[in-house]
Parts: structure tokens; sequence; C-alpha cells
DNA sequence: ATTTTTTATGAAACCATTTTCAAATCACTA
DNA sequence: TAGTGATTTGAAAATGGTTTCATAAAAAAT
């Protein structure tokens, strides 16, 4: 492999012009130009990434840290960010912590000393990672660091979320509804339960909670115990839209139908709720636009430009199959 | 950030002996090594792993190329790599390529240039990247590249899966099958098709067949064009299981019921085939194994271990809720 | 006790680039 | 024609590690 010093020997130049004509540092004589860039096509050569990250202290990598690819919901996030990233110059270094808090660690100790540009996390485990020290900045996806090493971070109105779901049922005539919450550590969690209790509390409505994590197996588990413990529910509100279609899969093999016999809702609105039949209805996040704009937030903040700290996404309902029409819009 | 010489410098050792410590490459004293080892402790250095990387000409990088993240395929092959990687000490960068062959040679180079350890493609862009030259090397999945810059290529037995899926529907007593077929530049596609003729033939059954790519969307396409153009059709072997939900659901939104009107099979194996009602049919392919090898023979290639060139997998024919039950074992 | 072998160690070279700094070249003016 | 200022240029230092090589010290062999 060609190396800068072959194409300056080549081209009668220092190592040093050739550098300047290819990020066009400086002035160069026009001959010598020609002549520089004339040896880089002849020779093929390819500037070594790891050199100019060694010096330049920017490797030019984003990481980004999620629970499970396999979720949609990080998929689909992680496709985004990839997107937006590439097309700043940036890459994707993929960190599937499966919620091992020492793999976390490990892996933003690479990155850190890989130079990396920025990180994404949307990991939950903030005992560990809160302690660590790094020299990148990191954009933080539902969670708030308490160490105060995050540049920004990002989330969505889950309080909005939950009142949403719990107001749907209602409308749509529930009279007993589960919620099925997810794992109280986590603020999106929490701060959906609240909504729900909120809007229960409003309209004199009795509570019924059950605990899942986010994931399809507890989703089984807890379609069971729905079938055992409150056989006559109605309603039920599942943690995200993976939980809700297992869920609606244990009750439907049980003979119930939705939305005839219940109704049920989840969050974040994946791709595969507008697949599964009935469709499913679900509370949107939007998921691209928050993984384009972490992407963003790494950019700006290396090029010094500006951007916002706090960023708070909107998210909406979206009625679909499992859930009878409402008539009224708000 | 300390570096090595300021560990060196405190422990009264060179940066010689520290590397030497950290690395255990040759023998050091105890006492000196004790004292490196407080230092490293005290300072808490953390050796930079692009300047190790640059020297070693090894950045313990793996490249995973995917056409789309989002495709429950790849990222259950994704994951996989990821894990058998992560265990050994490389990590992952991973290039979304949207089959779009000038991303495809960009991230190739990018990878090139920062000395990766190696190159995972599940990408079907023959063209430009098999011109390429490349240092690091090059795992394909259900491709073979012509220029022999591959050390090893890993696929499923195709040709196998697509008679699979053609008997299991004529024994289920189909009397009149749609091929929907993947795009025929995939060899995958090619041989799945190639299956399915043969075993008609056999059979002296008559041939129906339509286009699609491997996308939800044209998935909804071709269920259209199923209803218009074959609305007696009782029997669908789609490209893959994204294409057949899709199907299904388009069918299923026409008054038709599985597998009582139509009886249809996906290819993967897909985990979101057993997450719909009815849970569909389906070739698996062993995604995770496929995955676990792919970064096992770039960790056995960097160590000069032996491995395998041509990997092939056994496929089997996984029966659920969207075909009939068959009573014969064979 | 002397020679030979082995072991431990630091200085310096190396990886492949970018940037600083000082020197050389050039244009222009007095 | 010499002097001034601006512009180009290459040598060398820097990035932060690892490894080679030569040497010194210790151990083993004679």
């Amino acid at each position: 492999m060609a190396g800068i010093r072959d194409v300056a020997r080549i081209a009668g130049v220092s190592p040093s012009t050739v550098s300047r004509v290819m990020n066009g540092t400086a002035n160069v004589d026009d001959e010598k130009r020609r002549r520089v860039l004339a040896a880089i096509k002849e020779t093929g050569f390819k500037p070594n990434e790891l050199a100019r990250a060694l010096f330049k202290k920017s490797s030019k990598i984003i990481g980004v840290i999620v629970p499970d690819i396999e979720n949609p919901f990080f998929n689909e996030f992680a496709k985004a960010v990839e997107e937006e990233a590439y097309g700043s110059g940036y890459r994707i270094l993929l960190c599937n912590s499966n919620n091992d808090a020492e793999k976390e660690v490990t892996y933003i100790e690479t990155l850190d000393q890989m130079n990396a540009d920025g990180l994404i996390m949307a990991t939950q485990n903030d005992s560990m990672t809160n302690e660590l020290k790094v020299g990148m900045p990191i954009v933080a996806i539902d969670r708030k660091m308490t160490n105060g090493a995050e540049i920004a971070c990002i989330e969505s109105n889950h309080y909005k979320g939950g009142r949403l779901a719990a107001e749907c049922l209602i409308k749509a005539g529930c009279k007993k509804i589960i919620n099925v919450r997810g794992p109280q550590i986590l603020t999106s969690a929490q701060m959906r339960f609240k909504g729900y209790q909120d809007v229960c509390e409003e309209y004199g409505i009795k509570q019924y909670v059950l605990d899942s994590s986010y994931s399809y197996e507890s989703g089984f588990e807890v379609g069971k115990k729905i079938l055992e413990t409150y056989p006559d529910a109605d309603g039920i509100i599942a943690s995200n839209d993976m939980v809700a279609i297992s869920i609606y899969k244990v009750l439907h093999h049980a003979g119930k139908k939705a939305p005839k016999n219940f109704q049920i809702i989840g969050f974040d609105d994946i791709r595969f709720s507008r697949l599964m039949t009935p469709e499913l209805t679900s509370i949107r996040q939007p998921i691209t636009e928050m993984g384009k704009l972490a992407a963003q937030i790494i950019s700006r903040y290396q090029q010094h430009q500006d951007f916002q700290r706090e960023n708070i996404f909107d998210v909406s309902l979206v009625e679909r199959k499992t859930t009878k029409k409402l008539k009224t819009g708000k």
C-alpha cells in the first residue's frame, strides 16, 4: 500500500506538500499540485485514517450503545443515526450492550481510547457508567446522567404518552384497564405510568397494575397472568409494542378477540405494529427523528455550533385496529 | 490524559518496560512490575488504541456491511456477529449500505484505511465491490466474489429450501401454488426458485411465478397482484418472511383466511414469524449460527488458524399455522 | 576465575500522517 | 540593486504507542 512518502517521491515534492494538496490546508504551486494529484491517481493512494485520527485526536467514529439491536425500536434508531452520521462523514461503531453494565463500560473505554468523536447512549445502567470519565461528548437517550458527562439528552414526552393511552382506552369504553408497566428504574416507564395514574384519578377509575420488562418473552408471561388474575379485563396498556404483541397473542390463543373482547394499546409505534393483524394501536415516538438529532448534536458539537441540551419530542396516538374507533378528536 | 511516558516517569522505568508489563510480551523484574502497575493505577492510564493499531496494523475492528439493519434477518445476523466478535476482543463497525453500491465502496475504503481486521459482507452489489483491492480478509454471505478477495463464504442450502417449501405446500393439498420469487440477481433467490421448479416438475404441477424484492413494501404490491391475477391461488411461496407477512395482510384484508382459503410459507424464519397471528410457516436458516461463524472465521484467520472456505448451512421446514398440518414426516 | 549464555532494560526507530517553524523563493518597491 | 513583505516549501517534531537492537547485568558453564 502506497503511503504519502511514495506519493511525495513520485511527485518530486515533500510529504507536507502532498498533505496540503489533499487537505487544501495551504496554498500550493499549481504545477506541483498537478504532479501530486497525478501521483495520487497513479498510486491509488488513500491516507491511513488511523495515523490521521491519532494526530488529529478525532477518529470520525461515533459509538452507539443500545441494549439490543434486535429490538425494533433500537434498530430503527440506530439506522437513523447511521444515515445522518454517514452524511457528515462519521462512521458508527455499534455496541450491543445486552443490558450488561460491564460490557457497556468496556465499550465506553474502548471508544475513548479510539478517540471517538462522540457517544450516543440508549441504555439504562446508570450505576457504573455514571462514574466514568471520558473525553468524548455523550448524548443520552431517555435518561439524565448524574455526573454531567453528557452534552445533551433526548427523550419523548412519556407522561403525555401515558395519558394518551389511558384516555384512548377510557373513551373507547373500557371499564377495567390493566396497565402493564415497564421497568420502574427507567424514567420512560415511570412517566408513562404516572400519566396513566393521573388520568385514572381524574376519571375516578380503579387502577390495575402488572409489571413487565420490555421484551417479547415478558409479554407472554404477563399475558398468562392477565388470563389468570384479570380474566374480565377489557383494556390493556402494554409497556411497549413488543409486549403488546405478545400479550395479544396469548389472549388471542385463549379465544379472546380484539377489539371486541379486549382492547390493547402499545408504545413506540415500531414498524411491526402496522404489520401484525389486527394492526396495533400505539403511542408513537418519532424514533427516526430522535436518531437523526442525536447524530446532529454530536456533529454540531464538534464544529462548535449551537445545539439544544434538552430535547423532548412530542408523542401521538396512532389509532389502528386493536382499539375501537373514537368519535371525538380530543 | 496520561500517556505511557507519564507512567514510565512515575514508575522510574522506560516506556518500553511499561509496554512490556501491559502486554506481557517479555520478562520484567518483579519490583519494577509492581511500580509500573502502581503507576498505571495511579494515573488511570489506558493505552491509546489508535497508536497501537497504527503500529500493529490491526485495529481489532470488523466491518459488517448489511443492506438494511432494520431488516430482521440482518439485525439478527449483526447481533450474532457482534456477540461472537466481542468475546474475541473485536469491535463492530456497522455499515448500512441501503443497497447503495457507492456507499458500500466508501465503507470498504474507510475500513481499509482504518486497518480493519476483517469485513463481513451481506450485500449483493457485485459490480463495484468486486474490483476493489483491499488488505483485509472478507467473509461473504450468500454470494461468491469473482476476484477471489474473500477468504470464505457462508450460505444456506437455498435449493433445498425451495424444494422444502414446494413439497410442503403440495403435500398440504395445494393445487395452485404461486411462487413469489426474490430478485434473480441473487443466488439465494435463484436457488430457491430452482428448488420450486424442480419439485413442480417432479410432481407434474403447473408453475405460477411472480417477482418481488425482499421488502415489506414489495409484499403489499405482490399481494394485490395475486388478488387480481390469481384469485384462486391456494398456495403461496413468498420470497422471504417479510414478504410473506405483507402478502398475508393483503389477502387477509380481502377476507381470505389462512390456512383455510390459502396457505403461505416464507423463508428465513425471522423472529416475527412466530409473533404474528397466525404464526407463519417458514423455511429456517440458522441466522445466528451464520453470524457467529462469520466472526469466528475472521478471528481464526488473524490467528493463522484453520477454517473452512465454503460453508453451507442446512435449512429446515418450520411448520406453523399458515399451512395445514402434514401427516407424513418425509 | 573466566568464559559463555541468558535475561532484563532503555534508547532509538517505527507506524503514517499533520503541523509547526524556519528557510527559501518570489514579487514588488525605493 | 538591495530591501521589504508575502508566499511556498521542506525538515523536523508531534501524535502515542510497540518493537528492535545493543548493552549491561546476572546466571550458568567451563
